[in-house]
Parts: structure tokens; sequence; C-alpha cells
DNA sequence: TAAAGAAGAAATTTCGAAAATCTGGACAAA
DNA sequence: TTTGTCCAGATTTTCGAAATTTCTTCTTTA
């Protein structure tokens, strides 16, 4: 592990988790003193988080964190249903014992901790715990398409993923209203539908899961922005 | 335009062009002493490169480029036509007067040097005009899907647009057999289709295109891969 | 002979200084 | 007032030396 590979996931990490305004100016002085490290590996790390869309970057003007929109989160959220349905799909058909094992054994960690947290401390404050449903919630995610034998696939699914990641984040930050549905049944009737080898009930589950929560996070970025005008 | 920029395009070609064998590991001394700069643009261009799945890295151990196979190639084919085809459809739901524009001028200068090839000089030969071929096809491609919208599918199918060039420019060096279909007649059925504006015709004929595309690439690397041992 | 270890060579990775470039403000000219 | 130029400070970008790690080769030992 190279200091550029620990530089690139600190960086990562604080921009999916918004400590650095979308827009503002990462300037490599400052991320030399917070980080400790010199320009090579800062801006080898900041060249692969282009590569992610994470930061976008101008000739002799550094680097920027990329926006955030609502027209940017359809976006995503809708080439993801695409991607992954197809993944899902190809997972079903191709996906042996040991897929069904890990994709049970995924769903069942997922399950433990949405528990523990619905009925234990208060929402929003055990933010390591937080940090755990969503670890726990990607390892779900990954685990329905990780039979489909293409690397294109994982990797803009993986892409895809952290970029959704930051409005869950933002979402997080901002939001009074909870959520109404229960996620834990679409993941379940998910996990049934893969279980049963039926791949398009289980593609169209996979799609309403990502259409209902882009709806929701909409809902709250669209009431946080009238609240903070 | 930094240093980097031009080292990552020069680097770019170079290992689309085929000038660097798959897996042999990139030299830095080498490197800088062929393109005459020093380790900061290099290490910053490759770590570009490592994020459109050029070139791979073992920390500690360097660059790499990345590897050819014929089941990569599929995975690349298939990709692309999910994406290609979706991005197709929404384009043509999407698109107004300006892109079937540039979508019938795109196609007529691929039309054009089509035919300066075809009668024109020797096969092979003129290498440039190869270029500009590749160019060109590449234009009409990108020219039909450039009204979906999606930035993220966008990105995706440039990605996998090199990523398949690897294997075209690999079937013209040791592509002795023609190709007997005709590609000018189905780009044109592509072209029509959208004119038309039937999202499904032109997605199927996108997907034919793109799967005959990757059987004549499969036949020719295997041919070479038997010539050769 | 095979395996293990050490020394030397080669390569990658990182650092900080130096060069190149951009930004904003002061000042002059129209 | 507006427009243009130039300078100083700030920032990015690039370079080559130094530090670190891996690879190779030779030697030793069982």
């Amino acid at each position: 592990m190279t200091l550029s590979d620990t530089v690139y996931e600190r960086l990562r990490t604080d921009i999916v988790q918004g400590r650095f305004p979308p827009l503002q100016p990462l300037r490599l002085e400052q991320l030399k003193r917070d980080y400790g490290v010199g320009f090579s590996p800062l801006r080898e790390a900041l060249n692969r988080l282009q590569g992610e869309r994470l930061v976008v970057s101008a000739a002799q003007r550094g680097f920027r964190v990329r926006s955030l929109s609502v027209a940017e989160m359809w976006d995503a959220v809708n080439s993801r249903i695409l991607i992954e349905a197809e993944a899902l799909r190809l997972s079903i058909d191709q996906g042996g014992d040991d897929w069904e094992a890990t994709l049970v054994a995924s769903f069942h960690a997922l399950s433990l901790i949405v528990q523990r947290l619905g009925t234990g401390a208060a929402d929003g404050a055990d933010t390591a715990a937080l940090e755990e449903l969503e670890r726990r919630h990607r390892e779900f995610h990954l685990a329905l398409i990780s039979a489909c034998g293409s690397t294109w696939l994982l990797d803009f699914a993986a892409k895809l993923n952290t970029e959704t990641e930051r409005y869950r984040v933002l979402a997080l930050r901002c939001a009074t209203l909870r959520r109404e549905r229960d996620v834990g049944a679409e993941h379940r009737a998910i996990l049934d539908a893969a279980l049963a080898r039926d791949p398009e009930r289980a593609a169209d589950l996979l799609d309403a899961h990502y259409r209902e929560t882009g709806h929701f996070l909409e809902q709250v970025l669209q009431d946080a922005g009238t609240a903070a005008s």
C-alpha cells in the first residue's frame, strides 16, 4: 500500500462524506498540511479521483469537488438501474451455490444492523454504526451482481454506487423526515427473486428499489434546498 | 494544456495502437527518455490511464499494459451494446434538429472516407487514412448517442470504445482475410432507423452491428493466434 | 542438488525546490 | 467611466535527487 493509495482513499471518503463542499477548490498546500504528504501522492490521488468523477480539473487551475444536483442524481440513478439490472440478470443466470451463499450471508449481515439501528440508539447519533450500515448495504448490492462475470459492469456499478452514495450521505445529513417505506422488505423481495432464479422479477424489483430511493433523495434535497433559502 | 495532458494522450494512443505489448511493464526511466518529461507528469498520466483500464498497477511494482483476450473482448462488446443501445433510444427520444444534422453530417464524412479507401490506395498502407477512418467511425457512433442526455452513459461508452479500439487495431494489424459483410450498409440502416425515430429498430441494428464486429474480431484473433503458434 | 540468505542492482515512490501560470488590484490611457 | 497593462502574490505544475522497496545474483548451508 503506497502513500498515494492511502491519500486516495482518505480523499475519497472525505469527498463522499461531504467534508469538502461541491465546487470548492482543493488547494494543494492545504491538503499537503492536512494529510501530511508531499505533492506527488496528492496529485496522483486527485488524478485517479478525476477518473471516478469525484473531482474535476482545469489546466493550471487545479482540482475542484464535482457538483451535486437533482438532475445529475437522476442521471446516476437511471444509469445504475440500467447496469445493475442487467448484471443481476447475468448473476442469476450464472451464479452458483457459492454466490447464493454470499448473497444470503450479506443480506443477513445487513438485516442484523438494520434491526440494531431500528431498536437501538437514537438515529443520526452513532456515525460509526451508520457507516457500517452503508458498508453492509453496499456489500449486499455488490453480492447481488457479483456473479455477472463482467468486469466492466462491476466497474461501472462501483463508480455509480459511490456517486449515489454522495447523495445518500447528504440526505442523511439534512433529513428531518424519516423514511416511510420499508427498505428491508424491498431487499428481501429482491433476495427472494434472486434465489428463485427469476431474472425479470428480480431486475424489476431492483429497478423499483433504486427508483424509489431516487424519489426519496429528490424530496429530501428539495426540502433541504427550500429550507436553506 | 499541461504536460500531463500531453503525455496522457500520447501514452493513450501508444497503448491503443499496440506499441507496448500487453502485460509489458512500463518502465518510468524509459518513458522519461522517450517522452522527454519528468516523473510527475508521467505518473499522473498513468494514474489516469488506470481509471480507463488501459493500464494496471501493483503497489511498488509500477504499471503494466492491461491484457487482451477474447473473453475480455466479449465483455467489452456486450457491455457496449447494453449502454449504447439504451443511449441510442434516449437520443432518438430526446434529440432535436441539431442532433439529426450532426448525425447526417458525421455519417456523410464517414461514407466519404470509406469510399476513398475502398477505391483508392492499397489497404493497410496508408496509416494516416486509416486513423482518419477510425476517427470518423468513432465520431459517427458518438453522434448517434450524443443526445441521450446522460453524462454517465456517454462516459462509459467512451471508455468501452477505446477498449474495443484496441482489438480493432490488433485485427487490422494481423488480418489477412478481408471483411465480408458491408459495414457501410449497417451504418446506413442504423442512421435510417434513427432518423425515422424508431428506437427499438435502431437499438436492434446497433446491437447486431456490434455483435457482428465482435464475431469478426474473434475470428481474426483466433486465426492470428493459431498462425502464430 | 535444493533451499535459504545476503549483497548489489534496478525500479518505484516520495519529497521539496524551482519554474510556469493564474488572479486580482493598482495605475495609466482613451 | 471604461478599457487595457503591468506587477505582486498565490497556486499549480514540473523536475531531479533522495528514500524506499523489489528484483537479481551469488554464496552458503544442509
